[in-house]
RNA sequence: CGGGGCGUGGCUCAGCCUGGCUAGAGCGCCUGCUUCGGGAGCAGGAGGUCGGAGGUUCGAAUCCUCUCGCCCCGACCA
C-alpha cells in the first residue's frame, strides 16, 4: 500500500493499492459532505508566519512542529511562510474578507490538502511528516449553530467509520489538556486496534470565537448589532488508512471491507494446456462482466501466486475458474476474511457475491465491535488503571479501554501521562453507570472517561 | 535532542573484527523448454563508481577522520 519514502524524512510514497483505498474513503466522505451542504474550495499551501501568531494558543501548539520557507527565488524572505500544519488562520483571514452580514452565514467548505507536521517521531499511515487529509471549516452565526455543525460532522465520520469502513468509534469530547490548540472544545471518535491501542480517527472542533476575533471576522446581526462568527474545524486523514488495516488484517496481509475496496472481486482462470485456455479465458471474462470483476490474465504466473496476490491485498472475494468449473458449470468462490471456499453454480454468482460481501461488511464490523467490547474493562481507582495500562505496548499488545470517572482537568491528564496513557475522550454517550467520583480529586463527575494507551 | 541500527546489483542481506586474487548469495528480472486447482522446475543470461569526501597503505567494501541520509526505540502529535 506505501513504502517509507526514504529520501524524505518521515515521508510515505502511497503506491496505487493505498491511494486507491484513499480515494474511495474521499468519495464516502465527500458525498456526506456535499450531502450536508459543504462546498471544497483550495486555499494556499503557504502561510504568512504571522498568521499563526495571531491566535495565541494556536501559534504555542503548533509552533513546534512547523516547517518553514525562509528562501525563494534566490532570496531571503522578507517574511518566512510556513507550511500548513492545518489551515485555521488562512481561513480566518478569508472569512473576514467574505463575511459582511447574517446574510452571508453559515459558511461552509471544505478542502481537501495536504499539509506538514515536522513530528519529532513518525509512524507509517499514523503520523507521517506530510499527510493528506480534508479540513473543514465553517462560520456560524450563534454558538449553538456552530456546535449543532460539529456534532454533526462527528456524526459524518462515525457513519464512514463504522458503516463504511466496519471500524466501530467512540464518540466523545476531549479533555481541555488534549483539544486542539485554540479550540473551545475538540470532539474526537476513537477506535481500539487489534493489539488494544486506541486511534484518534477524526476529530471535530467547536472554534468558539477565538479565530473570528483573531481574525476580526465579524457580521452584522439582524438586529443590526456587530458580532464575532462562531467557527468551527473537522477532519480526518490518511490515518484512516492505518487505522483501517489495523483493525481488520491478519498474518496473511490486508482485509479490506467490501465498501472500501477498489476491487471486490477477482477471478483467478485455471488451464493446463493451451485448448483449456480458450474455454476458460470466455467463460472467466463474461462472468467478469457480470460480477463487475477484475480477471488476472498474467502470463508467467501460477494461480497459486495469483491467489497468494490477492489475498495479500485484501480482495474480499477471489474466485477460481478452471476446465473443471467450465465443464459443470460452477465457480469456486472464496471469502477472504474467514477464508471459506464454496463451489457455486456459475448462474448463482452474481446474488451469491452481493449477498457474500454483504455479509462480509456485516461480519468485519461486528468483530472488532465484539473486540472493543472484550478488551473495554471498568476500574474504579487510580491504581487499577495504572495496573492495567502500564504494562501495554503497540509491540506487546494487551490494550484496553479503561472506563473511569475522572475530571476533566489538566492535572488528570498529567497523572494519567505518567504511565504514558491518555484520557482519550470523554462519552457523549454514556453506556455505563453515570455519576461517580472521580478517581484523583474524589469530586463527582457525570460520567466515565475513556483510558487507554494510543498511537 | 537522547539511545540503538543501517547505507554493498531492482529488493533482502553476507563479506568488514583480522586489508590482498575476478565482490558474493537468495529473491526479482531477461531468454528458452517443461509446467499451471494454493507462492513451479531446469538451463542459460543481464545487472554493482560497495552513501559521499579526505587520509593511511604497494594495495581499502574492509582501517582512520569528517560528512550526508534513512530506519527503529523514548520526550511532541491528525
Amino acid at each position: 500500500m506505501a513504502e517509507p519514502a526514504e529520501i524524505v524524512k518521515g515521508c510515505m510514497v502511497i503506491k496505487p493499492n493505498g491511494y486507491a483505498v484513499w480515494e474511495r474513503l474521499q468519495r464516502e466522505l465527500d458525498d456526506r459532505f456535499k450531502a450536508t451542504d459543504h462546498q471544497n474550495i483550495y486555499l494556499p499551501l503557504l502561510i504568512p508566519e504571522s498568521f499563526l501568531k495571531k491566535e495565541a494558543e494556536h501559534v504555542e501548539g503548533f509552533s513546534p512542529e512547523l516547517a518553514v520557507v525562509t528562501h525563494a527565488g534566490g532570496k531571503q524572505l522578507e517574511e518566512p511562510y510556513v507550511i500548513r500544519p492545518t489551515s485555521e488562520t488562512i481561513v480566518g483571514h478569508f472569512f473576514a474578507k467574505w463575511i459582511q452580514s447574517y446574510r452571508d452565514l453559515p459558511v461552509l467548505i471544505n478542502q481537501w490538502a495536504n499539509v506538514i507536521r515536522w513530528e519529532l517521531r513518525t509512524r507509517m499511515f499514523l503520523r507521517t511528516t506530510e499527510f493528506l487529509w480534508q479540513e473543514g471549516h465553517t462560520a456560524h452565526a450563534s454558538h449553538e449553530e456552530a456546535l449543532e455543525e460539529v456534532v454533526r460532522m462527528l456524526d459524518v465520520y462515525g457513519d464512514v467509520a463504522e458503516n463504511v469502513m466496519a471500524m466501530p468509534v467512540i464518540k466523545g469530547i476531549k479533555t481541555r489538556a488534549e483539544k486542539f490548540a485554540g479550540a473551545v472544545s475538540s470532539y474526537s471518535i476513537e477506535a481500539m486496534m487489534q493489539n488494544g491501542l486506541a486511534l484518534q480517527a477524526g476529530t471535530s472542533h467547536d472554534l468558539g470565537q477565538n479565530f473570528g476575533k483573531a481574525f476580526d471576522v465579524q457580521f452584522q446581526s439582524k438586529e443590526g448589532k456587530l458580532d464575532y462568527v462562531w467557527q468551527t474545524s473537522w477532519g480526518v486523514s490518511t490515518r484512516l488508512i492505518g487505522g483501517l488495516i489495523m483493525t481488520h488484517s491478519d498474518d496473511k496481509g490486508l482485509v479490506l471491507p467490501p465498501k472500501m475496496a477498489p476491487r471486490k472481486a477477482v477471478i483467478v482462470p485455471i488451464f493446463r494446456k493451451e485448448e483449456e485456455r480458450g474455454a476458460v479465458m470466455e467463460v472467466a471474462t463474461k462472468l467478469a462482466k457480470d460480477l463487475g470483476a477484475h480477471v488476472d490474465a498474467r502470463d508467467g504466473q501460477s494461480p497459486g501466486a495469483k491467489f497468494f496476490h490477492w489475498e495479500r491485498r485484501g480482495v474480499p472475494v477471489v474466485f477460481e475458474l478452471g476446465p473443471r468449473d467450465v465443464a459443470s458449470g460452477n465457480i469456486v468462490l472464496k471469502r477472504r476474511d474467514t477464508g471459506t471456499k464454496e463451489v457455486i453454480p456459475q448462474t448463482e454468482a452474481v446474488a451469491k457475491l452481493a449477498e457474500t460481501l454483504d455479509a462480509m461488511q456485516h461480519d468485519l464490523l461486528a468483530k472488532a465491535r465484539q473486540r472493543l467490547k472484550d478488551n473495554t474493562v471498568l476500574a474504579n481507582s487510580i491504581g487499577e488503571v495504572e495496573e492495567i495500562l502500564r504494562p501495554v505496548t503497540a509491540e506487546k499488545g494487551g490494550g484496553k479501554f479503561v472506563m473511569a470517572h475522572l475530571k476533566d482537568d489538566a492535572a488528570n491528564d498529567a497523572r494519567i501521562k505518567e504511565f504514558k496513557a491518555s484520557i482519550r475522550n470523554i462519552p457523549l454517550v454514556d453506556e455505563y453507570d453515570g455519576p461517580g467520583q472521580c478517581i484523583l480529586t474524589g469530586e463527582t463527575v457525570d460520567r466515565r472517561v475513556v483510558i487507554a494507551k494510543s498511537y
